[in-house]
DNA sequence: GACTCGGCCCAAAGCGCTTTGAGTGAATAA
DNA sequence: TTATTCACTCAAAGCGCTTTGGGCCGAGTC
């Protein structure tokens, strides 16, 4: 069923017909009542591709994903995001395009969809620093948010961010009031942006209270389990090891609590372990005490928020950008205790 | 730039660039070279919404994903399994687009996107027993493949699936070549095919041996880190705990093993535990030797296949059904031994 | 020389919608 | 009464592409 089969039911042009399904007001009320009913009846809606050529509007959103392993894309967090962003889309009645690319085409990948019309706006995922796609977006003039942010940059723009800085400087002084002053950073790759910034704040409580951060207790990868284990392994076997540990991710903690377990020691005893914890929908819930202390935000709230930010930027262009820090929760778990007497 | 505009720069009509680009046989080869170069040089691509609307196509796949907590998909392989299909469609020229919707409107969005025409095809996920939306898509003539498989629907349709039942029917014989005669199952929810088929090679391996599954050791739940810990450790303070765990996925063998700490068991000695593993990008590597043994299957190969499966369906439509059964390898780690004399 | 036949190319229709500009009849104002 | 407005409705153009159905021209055939 299309628009001119419809219109020839209710014996009424195709203009009007389209107009009493999009609200406007020149149609009788009695009209568009009618009109409504045959189309649920005929279970008609408009095509897609046509409403967008004739509109020029695509109510679509684009995802561009890279495809390297190195990258911090394709990882757990994805899941939650993409699920938070999807509520939103749903319900303004965008679709969402996820394009997977090899890694250094990206920035093709924003050119075609721009040039190709796919897609009326764009989110940015991990943000380098100085990050490159950001001045290219603002040059193809595709309304775009980023979920996080670049350093580095003098435009303006729109984003949300976890406050990482603070995050991890809180939870740094958490430890610190606990007795610690041999804290281990296992950070994610300091290429991307929020990492540099959780360094920076945990060098920040260091500094703060007259220590100096220790470059050998400093360390940056792939958040995956494996490189939690390995790298903690690696730190416990020093001479000096570290009393407590800062974790990037939920799943390199996880490796690091595998690493203290095969060295014998105990979670929340031994050594303390703090976490930043997305708030992943299968990790979390369960326990009344949560079994790591971490700096919590959810990324899935994220996720909504970064799309309802997007949709008001498509639907107002010439709005000034808009940016949205959210602070994450240090929640204690079993995982901290006071350090160690020597 | 459009192709009009292109054409007038070429002077030529329309019809023959298009035909240029098109790679149809009508046009002069020195014609064709022209044209690519001046497509090339004024950054032209065709717009997608028109070409669509002149072709009837969309290029672009949906993937429809409910948003209740309580669905497998919003899931740890999720990120995996889009990235592979993600390889595909974009080696051939697709969208990925995806939807999501509440969990009892899964039905209304397939409808939708088939009316409005935003995809050529369906990927289906997490296929329940007789999943009605199987019938459904046959039914909306939108050609789909199943990742997983339904039990008791006598239709035929393309799906790809691992063979759930021989790998926890390998994995439940291997533990019990190692002596254990009381094992548990930790089981993803029983109304998702794949759960039950892994119920039922479990079960078989032990019938076979003329052993009899007590029920009291089957656990079956969303695939949680939460619900493997409190599962486990409910089993483990039986008066008769099991001495191996067979696991449903990877995150929940995490919470295994935490609530074997607890309990102060070590894995691989005490007691025994086997994982399903999809091959996260993020939790395997590393070691030489793996933490867990495992049923080991990847999710990313499978999004890979499935995506070509249907693409190879949309271009040939009248093509019989195909079916793919992948072989989960039996991989041993360090999480297994003999069962501990009692 | 007339005729066919490829090889190339083009004009125009059509995909299904939105939107502009106009028209109609009825109600109100002058 | 005539003019003006208002409330509805419609015809037609246009969004940017593909595709059908020719048309033209030079080469080959008889």
């Amino acid at each position: 069923m299309n628009l001119k089969e419809l219109s020839a039911k209710l014996n009424l042009s195709p203009t009007t017909v389209s107009r009493a399904l999009n609200g406007y007001p020149e149609v009788k009320e009695e009209t568009r009542r009618r009109v409504l009913a045959a189309a649920s009846r005929y279970d008609y809606s408009p095509n897609a591709r046509a409403q967008g050529l004739a509109t020029g509007r695509s109510q679509a959103i684009g995802h561009v994903i890279p495809l390297s392993t190195k990258h911090e894309m394709v990882n757990p967090i994805f899941g939650d995001f993409i699920a938070g962003a999807g509520e939103t889309y749903s319900s303004h009645g965008y679709e969402m395009l996820i394009s997977v690319v090899e890694d250094d085409r990206a920035e093709d990948a924003y050119r075609s969809l721009k040039r190709r019309g796919v897609v009326d706006g764009i989110i940015l995922h991990g943000p380098r620093m100085e990050d490159s796609r950001i001045p290219l977006l603002q040059e193809l003039g595709l309304p775009f948010v980023v979920h996080g942010r670049a350093s580095g940059l003098p435009q303006d723009y729109s984003w949300l961010d976890v406050n990482n800085r603070r995050a991890f400087q809180r939870a740094t002084d958490f430890l610190l009031d606990l007795g610690h002053r041999r804290i281990a950073l296992i950070n994610g790759l300091e290429t991307m942006d929020f990492a540099a910034r959780r360094r920076a704040g945990f060098e920040t409580a260091l500094t703060a209270r007259g220590l100096k951060a220790d470059p050998a207790l400093e360390v940056s990868g792939e958040m995956t389990e494996a490189m939690g284990h390995s790298s903690a392994l690696a730190l416990l076997d020093r001479p000096m090891p570290p009393t407590a540990f800062l974790v990037s991710s939920m799943v390199s903690a996880m490796g690091v609590r595998r690493a203290l377990e095969d060295r014998g020691l105990r979670m929340g005893v031994d050594v303390s372990v703090i976490t930043h914890d997305d708030a992943l929908s299968y990790f979390t819930g369960g326990d009344d005490v949560p079994l790591f202390t971490s700096t919590r935000s959810s990324v899935r709230e994220a996720g909504r928020q970064v799309a309802q930010m997007l949709i008001d930027r498509i639907d107002s262009p010439d709005a000034p950008p808009r940016q949205v820090l959210m602070e994450a929760e240090l929640t204690v778990g079993r995982s901290t205790g006071p350090a160690p007497t020597e």
